[in-house]
DNA sequence: TTTTCTGCAAACGATTTGCATACAC
DNA sequence: GTGTATGCAAATCGTTTGCAGAAAA
C-alpha cells in the first residue's frame, strides 16, 4: 500500500453522507470500518460482512448490511465486483489507479480469486500464464459506462 | 457472418451429445435451434428462451430450459455470458476467434449491450471511446481457467 | 429394458421490500 | 419534531432439485 494513495477511511464518511443528503449512523460507520480492518481480505460479500458483524457481537441486520453496501458504493467508498459466484462482492475503493485496475484470476476449479496488479490492459494472456502459472481457458472484458445515445440524451437534459 | 467459420448447427448436436454420453431429445434440439434462428439477437436468458418456446406453442418446461442451456454450454455449443443484470445469458459459440473474443459495451443507463468485435486485447479505452462514442466509466477484465495449484493437482491425478 | 430425460412443484439462496419503531439532525 | 434509518419478517426473483412418469438407446 503506497503512502500517497490513501484508501477511504471512516473519517470521510460523515462528509460524504451529508453531501448526498444521507445521515451518519453507527451501522454505516461500522460496516465501512469492517472493510478498512479487513483491507487485506478483499472482495467481501454481504454475508461475509454480516458474519464478521456477528463475531463482533454487533446486532446489525442483514437488510441493513445490503442497504449500506449499496449506499457506500453510491458514495464511491466501495466498489462492486462480480466473480460470477452467485453473490455480489465489494472492495474498498482506492484512489490508486494501480489498485483500481487490478485483474482477477478466477479459478474454475477451486473458485480461488487471485489478484493480479498490472495496469496494462494490453498485456497478453501468454504473459499472464507464464507469470502466474494460471491456465487461461476463457476471458471476459467488460466496459461499463454510457453509450453515445445516452450521452446525447444527458446533454439534452443539461442544455 | 463469414463463410469459412460456421456456427454450430443442430446437425452437430446428436454427435456431441452421444460423445459425452447424453441422449438426443426434441427439447434439446429445439432449444439449440432457437439460438440458431435468433443468431442476430445475441445473449438470451433462460427466460427469453422460454418465452420464445411458448410463442412457438412448445410445451417445454422452464427447468428443462435451464438444464439444456447448462448442457449446451458443457458441449461447447453455447457460451455463458454475464452482464451483471441478475440473470445468466447465453450465446451461440463460434469457431471464429474474432467473434469469440468480442467485447461487450454495457450501458449503465439503458442496459443496452453493444457488441464490439475487436480481437486485440491491447486496444486502449480511448480508442474504444473514440470509435463507438461509448463513455467508459469502469472496466472489468476476468480470466477464467485453472490456477497453478489446481493444474498441479490435475497432473497428479493423471500420472 | 435400462438409463436418462422431462415436467411439475417445491425448495433454494441472494437480495429486496413493507412496515412499525428508533434514531439523527 | 420531522424525516430518514433500522430490524424484522415476508416477498421476490432467478435458478435448482426431488420425484414420478415418459422417452431414448
Amino acid at each position: 500500500m503506497s503512502e500517497n494513495h490513501q484508501l477511504f477511511g471512516t473519517e470521510d464518511l460523515r462528509g460524504k453522507l451529508s453531501e448526498h443528503g444521507y445521515k451518519m449512523t453507527p451501522q454505516r460507520k461500522e460496516i465501512l470500518q469492517i472493510f478498512v480492518d479487513h483491507s487485506d481480505y478483499h472482495h467481501m460479500s454481504a454475508e461475509d460482512v454480516y458474519n464478521i458483524l456477528r463475531e463482533n457481537k454487533s446486532e446489525i441486520g442483514l437488510a441493513t448490511v445490503y442497504r449500506s453496501l449499496d449506499l457506500l458504493c453510491e458514495l464511491g467508498m466501495l466498489v462492486h465486483v462480480d466473480f460470477g459466484d452467485g453473490c455480489a462482492r465489494y472492495e474498498l475503493n482506492s484512489a490508486d489507479p494501480k489498485v483500481h485496475h487490478h485483474h482477477h484470476l478466477i479459478c474454475l476449479k477451486c473458485k480461488k480469486v487471485i489478484e493480479f496488479e498490472e495496469d496494462l490492459l494490453e498485456m497478453l494472456e501468454a504473459y499472464i500464464e507464464k507469470k502466474s502459472g494460471f491456465q487461461i481457458l476463457n476471458h471476459e472484458v467488460k466496459f461499463f459506462g454510457y453509450c453515445s445515445d445516452c450521452r446525447a440524451e444527458s446533454e439534452e437534459e443539461i442544455f
